[in-house]
RNA sequence: GGCGCGAUAGCAAAGCGGUUAUGCACCGGAUUGCAAAUCCGUGUAGGUCGGUUCGACUCCGGCUCGCGCCUCCA
């Protein structure tokens, strides 16, 4: 039985469906006006383990996640690059499935823009007017307010009071109240034209926490059984999501609320500032995509990661020793049996909450006896279980002598001079043969014989 | 100030009220021309003070330290 952490109630719950069997995720995706950092594949490869494990479990999965193709940062950015807005997100959008798919996250099943959304959004706002829980304020905004909606604060756990608004940001003085948030923005003479839709309120644009309340309820209905996103949406955009949706269709919104964990990079907040921030691309140049993910799933997903040059060396080891059980123990194709001990602890770790490290642990586990019992069901079993994780399905010879940097020698060359190893070693020339070997050592590449020949992988 | 999270061996990271987590690194041994890989062996970790209990890393409370959110943000 799966159980989730539901950060709505805070505590783990039995996951229960809307309609048995089936599970409806919506999950906050990109907004396209820049490339996307570490922080987001931390995020997004964690909902990518949510899907494929509610898929393995079983479920008919609808998996969607949004892109924000309207907002501010990108009319600023498209300004910025003048260029038309289209551009720059068709752009980002090309680039965002890239990275994601080279870290191996899989396709969500729907990939809502909020730009085709509009005529949704402007319903639900016209829903929430009639019902009082919305305004158009003096400078033509329309806004969400807050006070008239009793459950606000219920994801985050502030109330209204506490929150102290204008604390830290100068108040709008439009709004009724200073926490009451844009549903509608009215469009400024300066801006260009591809950011203004027509309404009964004006031209204007929408608000950004209404987009995903209005494409959720569009794809999956008024309630969702899973709602996910990243740690810093909690607040105030889940927040102002449950506003919206619980206050337009009268129901709940969510089921379960999963929120992932922060990524720190050298122990600290990722920002540009700080001169530590991380692009996909960038770290991809330096580390296997699949190095990076094994390191991310190495822990919880609701836990704060590290980013570290040393942790990343880390991982990589730890998934060559992974790859080295399949390259010694070659394995058999094999559907999994779950009722085998090794599986069955798997499954147990993952319906505990998607508890990932819980289930690397039984895959070094695996590697360790298929290694000593040389049993290809054991070796395929490993394999079968990281394929679950997105993981091991490469051949295991070129995951090791994969090379994320392309400064390192070449095989070819390589290959020569173990070639011209090995006639020295016949020649009985160690001190010769030892010396490419170290030379090699030195570009990161190690050498291991064995009876059947010489082989080589990068460290 | 408000809300929330965390503190586990050199590093990373889980479960668990009493029985080996796991990985990387390190150290012995086997193997090897020497290595590497692999195998065998080696770790009395649980911030601090108190409480509950026959027994606590695990439950409860205080304290200390760290982190996140409260502003667009994955």
């Amino acid at each position: 039985m799966l159980t989730i952490y539901n950060s709505l109630t805070r505590q783990k719950q039995a996951f229960v469906t809307i309609e048995p069997g089936k599970v409806r995720m919506y999950v906050c995706g990109m907004t396209v006006y820049d490339l996307c950092h570490l922080g987001h594949a931390r995020a997004f490869l964690g909902f990518d383990i949510v899907q494929r494990w509610l898929r393995a479990s079983g479920y008919a999965l609808t998996y969607a996640r949004n892109i924000t193709d309207i907002d501010d940062k990108i009319i600023r950015r498209a300004q910025e690059n003048d260029e038309p807005i289209k551009a720059l997100t068709e752009r980002m959008i090309a680039d965002m499935h890239h990275d994601f798919d080279a870290l191996g996250i899989e396709r969500p099943d729907l990939e809502p823009r909020a730009t085709d959304y509009v005529p949704q959004m402007l319903d639900m706002i016209d829903t929430l007017e009639t019902r009082g829980l919305a305004y158009q304020a003096n400078d033509g905004d329309v806004n969400y307010a807050v006070r008239k909606f009793p459950g606000y604060g219920k994801l985050s756990g502030k109330s209204l009071d506490d929150l102290r608004a204008g604390e830290r940001v100068a108040v709008d003085m439009a709004k009724r109240d200073p926490l009451d948030f844009v549903l509608w923005k009215a469009a400024k003479e300066s801006e260009p034209a591809d950011t203004k839709w027509s309404s009964r309120w004006g031209k204007g644009r929408p608000g950004w926490h209404i987009e995903c309340s209005a494409m959720s309820g569009a794809l999956l209905g008024k309630t969702l059984d899973i709602h996910g996103g990243g740690p810093d949406l909690r607040f105030p955009h889940h927040e102002n999501e449950i506003a919206q949706s619980e206050g337009a269709h009268e129901c709940t919104f969510a089921n379960f609320w999963m929120h992932a964990g922060a990524l720190n990079v050298d122990s600290e907040k990722m920002s540009k500032s700080l001169g530590n921030f991380a692009w996909i691309r960038d770290v991809l140049k330096k580390h296997d995509a699949e190095v990076v993910r094994f390191f991310v799933v190495r822990s919880h997903y609701r836990s704060m990661v590290n980013y570290t040059e040393d942790l990343m060396h880390d991982a990589r080891h730890g998934l060559s020793r992974l790859y080295t059980a399949l390259r010694d123990v070659a394995p058999a194709q094999l559907r999994i049996d779950w009722n085998d001990p090794h599986a069955a602890r798997f499954k147990a770790a993952m319906d505990d909450d998607f508890n990932t490290p819980e289930a690397v642990a039984i895959l070094f586990e695996l590697a360790n006896e298929a290694q000593k019992t040389r049993s290809s069901a054991v070796a395929g079993l490993l394999k079968s279980l990281g394929a679950v994780l997105g993981l091991l399905q490469r051949e295991p010879t070129s995951f090791l002598q994969a090379s994320a940097a392309s400064n390192g020698p070449s095989a070819e060359a390589i290959e020569a001079l173990i070639k011209q190893r090995v006639e020295a070693k016949q020649a009985r020339n160690f001190a010769a043969a030892d010396q490419i070997r170290d030379e090699l050592k030195a570009a990161g590449i190690l050498l291991e014989d064995s009876a059947a020949g010489t082989t080589w992988r990068r460290v």
